[in-house]
DNA sequence: TGATAATGTTGCACTTGATGCAAATATTCA
DNA sequence: TGAATATTTGCATCAAGTGCAACATTATCA
């Protein structure tokens, strides 16, 4: 009997789920690929991995999920690269590293492709915003334990939420990118001149306004 | 015949047409708020509206879509309010003030309910979430339209971003908030605390980095 | 006013995504 | 091997959404 990486042991039962599992996801993705997502239909998919159209629904509960299937997996590594950060590390050096490490280590040839794809069909546009959302759920959390405080739990919250604008504009800047360019050195690159940014609009702010008590902090009425 | 508010002469065909809209836009928002959004279908609220089934999708492209149709208004009314900012008030105060006049003029107590009915209904999470991005780009071209360079041009983008991450985690702060908080007062403190934030993530950023070129700035290879 | 063009509405047939269920098949393990 | 368990499949069914052609209403203008 196989095993798996955790050291779990892995009957044909299992085995075969995975593998089949794997034949349907590369199947709808060469299929998306080729004719694109909204002329592929659940019938081809299973047609071309060999399953019955009904066996379809018992692996992805819809069409849509298995263009996203990618995401646990990247939120898990995203979440371990944060956690394996320094503790004293200060949280917004420990998610740009985390991140950046996650993000390389996903971004193939693959990825790219199924980014095209989803860009222009209008179809996915919903599900992919869903998948921002999730990915600032699993973001708090990470940063959250490693929050020392009540005040700094609340304020990972927001930060996962500027973080993952950072990820939406970081996005866009590297698609009008010329090719070629170091992923990972963009990336630094960008969130350095992101937090001067958020530096400069927390200041605008600043010069026009006066004190006020945090409302993240207490309930205030 | 009658006029519309712009002047613009609306005849019987016009008007009956905006009557219809509205009148299947209330009879599934009714039957959405009274069984769900899921167990409504579409022959369910065309027979309320008094309508045939094959009428629905004149007037809205989906179910899902009804739920949304007030967007577009808002959008409108936030980017108005935007212009209507003096024009050199500096451009995170003036998304704050036309961000909040807009929302505080929609919201009502329809738009709470609406608000509940989304958040427990998982088939909409996905729209819900594309609805920010929706606005994320109206919000961007609106701060364009007041930049006064090209490099002031590109941060606004940054900034529409983190603005909609403001409206993100504000409205869920605004939902653990004790009821009969006034929302304009809390939005301003929301924002000011927001601000604050910002700084704060921007200072621990630069506490461990040296000087990093903005790769917002020219398209540094 | 009345003929005609333009637009709106409806019914109908059809495709596809998705779900429940029960029969058939494969796997595990004592 | 054979009983228990899990997987796969086919089939029926529902609901969302689209194209199309027939029909009804409204607008236009000679």
């Amino acid at each position: 009997m196989g095993r798996t990486s955790d050291g779990h042991t892995e009957g044909r039962r299992e085995r075969k789920r995975r593998q089949t599992r794997e034949r349907i996801e590369q199947a709808a993705m060469s299929l998306f690929l080729e004719r694109g997502f909204d002329a592929t239909t659940i019938e081809d998919i299973a047609a071309r991995a060999d399953v019955s159209k009904r066996s379809f629904f018992d692996y992805f509960p819809s069409k849509e999920e298995v263009v996203f299937a990618w995401q646990d997996g990247f939120a898990d590594r995203m979440m371990t690269a944060i956690a394996a950060r320094p503790a004293d590390e200060p949280a917004v050096k420990a998610v740009q590293h985390g991140l950046i490490s996650a993000i390389v280590l996903a971004a193939d040839e693959r990825a790219m492709a199924l980014g095209e794809l989803v860009r222009n069909t209008p179809t996915l546009r919903a599900r992919d915003q869903l998948k921002y959302a999730k990915l600032e759920g699993k973001l708090t959390e990470a940063l959250r334990l490693r929050a020392r405080s009540e005040e700094e739990r609340r304020r990972m919250r927001l930060l996962a939420a500027v973080v993952m604008s950072a990820l939406r504009v970081g996005g866009e800047v590297w698609n009008q990118e010329p090719p070629g360019t170091s992923l990972e050195a963009f990336a630094h690159r960008f969130f350095g001149s992101f937090w001067k940014s958020l530096g400069e609009f927390s200041d605008e702010a600043e010069k026009t306004d006066q004190k006020i008590p945090s409302v993240m902090a207490e309930s205030a009425r």
